[in-house]
Parts: structure tokens; sequence; C-alpha cells
DNA sequence: TAAACTACTGTGCTTGTCAAAGTAATTTAC
DNA sequence: GTAAATTACTTTGACAAGCACAGTAGTTTA
């Protein structure tokens, strides 16, 4: 089962605030992580991830520092900070309340 | 709670083909209809419901004709096609699934 | 030494949605 | 009787998220 794009459109914001919230993270990992989430379900374009990244950094939802790789190739962690907690904690709230608005409106029956 | 667009954003679709499914609709009732299965708590834009309507019978999953009405103003009526009722029920199915892939991804534990 | 993997960035396009404005008829309120 | 509200559909222009594609660069494995 494919999921299309669009389902997933303005989840994303919170899904990276969620794996974030569970411990500082790099791009490839929080990739890795979705993967692992999703149960290899689904796929953040590398592209998407990124311009995420930049548009939460500039809301002040996380903060980013380059770490200090002895090996391997450098790597820019980011850290969600105290607002992005906030946001994903309403953000959470707003998608039990979406669902079932969005199920009601999909299948639900219209009373005349 | 107000809900973000584009928690709907993909849904509008089936939301259309969900009502049309009920019976032929013309776009301001469809517009009521949205209104009465969200509880007040959804509206759409008139120029995203009738650029969907367009979408949607370009794809030919839906079909459209002119009432005939003695009083009132003109109405353009939307009738379901056969594979808009297929698209249907692939939309649902789609959802179903799509809702527990996002609520893992949302508030799911990472397990490394 | 080539291939595969890790890691980040930039450009340009597509798509869905929306705000705003317009057209036009009908119904309700003053 | 006319102004306001409601019904009903359309067009235009803009925006933001997401994506494909391409690029840079270091590391590990075969």
């Amino acid at each position: 089962m494919e999921i299309s794009k669009d389902l997933i459109r303005g989840h994303t914001d919170t899904i990276i605030l969620n794996i974030l919230n569970q411990g500082d993270s790099y791009g490839y990992q929080v990739s890795k992580s979705i993967r692992q989430l999703s149960d290899h379900q689904y796929e953040l374009n590398e592209a998407t991830l990124y311009t995420a990244f930049r548009r939460l950094e500039k809301l002040g939802d996380i903060e980013s520092y380059w770490g200090d790789e002895t090996q391997g190739a450098r790597r820019k962690y980011y850290r969600i900070t105290s607002q992005g907690q906030d946001h994903l904690a309403t953000a959470l709230d707003e998608w039990r309340f979406a669902k079932k608005v969005i199920s009601n409106l999909i299948s639900g029956r219209i009373e005349l």
C-alpha cells in the first residue's frame, strides 16, 4: 500500500519534532528513523527533509550545531527547543481531533 | 480547534466523492454537506471546491449536468461514476492504513 | 580503484489550496 | 420599493510544501 504524498503533507514537521524529542539527531539518521517508525512504508525525500529542518530552525522549533566527528563525514545535529516541544504537543492534539473530523468527512452519512 | 489546511489536503477529492456517492449534488449543497459532516469544524473554500470538481470530472470520477431549475439560480449537478466509486473505496482503504502509519510517525517511539 | 554508502545543499518545477474579485439571480428585511 | 443577504458558479494570481534532479564531498567495502 502506497501512501499518497498529500496525506503526509502537514505532518512532516511533526514527524521530525517527534524524532528529535527522543534525542538529538541529524539528517541521515532522521531519515532512517522515519523508515523504521513507518515500518518501511514511508520515506521522506532528502530535499523535503532538509527544507523542513531549515523551516523549523527559522521558526525556532529546533536548533542546529555541527558535530565534531573524528571520523566519518561532517554531521549537522538538530535539537528540539522547548517551543518545539510545545508545538509537538499541540500538533498531536490537533491530529487526534482532525482524525475524527476527516473520518466523518470521507465516510460519514449526510443527514438531511 | 482549528484544522490546518494541510491536514485536509489530499482528502478533498475523497470528501466530495463520499458526498456524491449518497446522491447527486451541486456546489453549494456539497459545501453545506461538508459543514454538516464536519460538525461545523471545517469549511472548504469555494475556489478549492470548484477546482476539485473540474479535476474529478477530467479524471472521470464524476460527471456533470445542468439542472433545469424553473426557479432559483442555475445549478450544475454532479454525479459519481462507477470509476469514482472504485476510487472512493480505494481512498477509504488507504486512509485506514495511513492513519496508523501517521500515528506511529508522529508519536511512535524509536527502537534502536 | 571502483562501487556503495554516508551526509548535506541548491535549483526549478508541480500541485493543491486559497484569497479576492466578479457575475448574476433570488429571497428576506426594513 | 429597495437594500441586504443568500444562493450559485467562475476566474485570476499567488503561495507553500514537496519532489526530482543534480551537485559536493568524505568514508567504507569489495
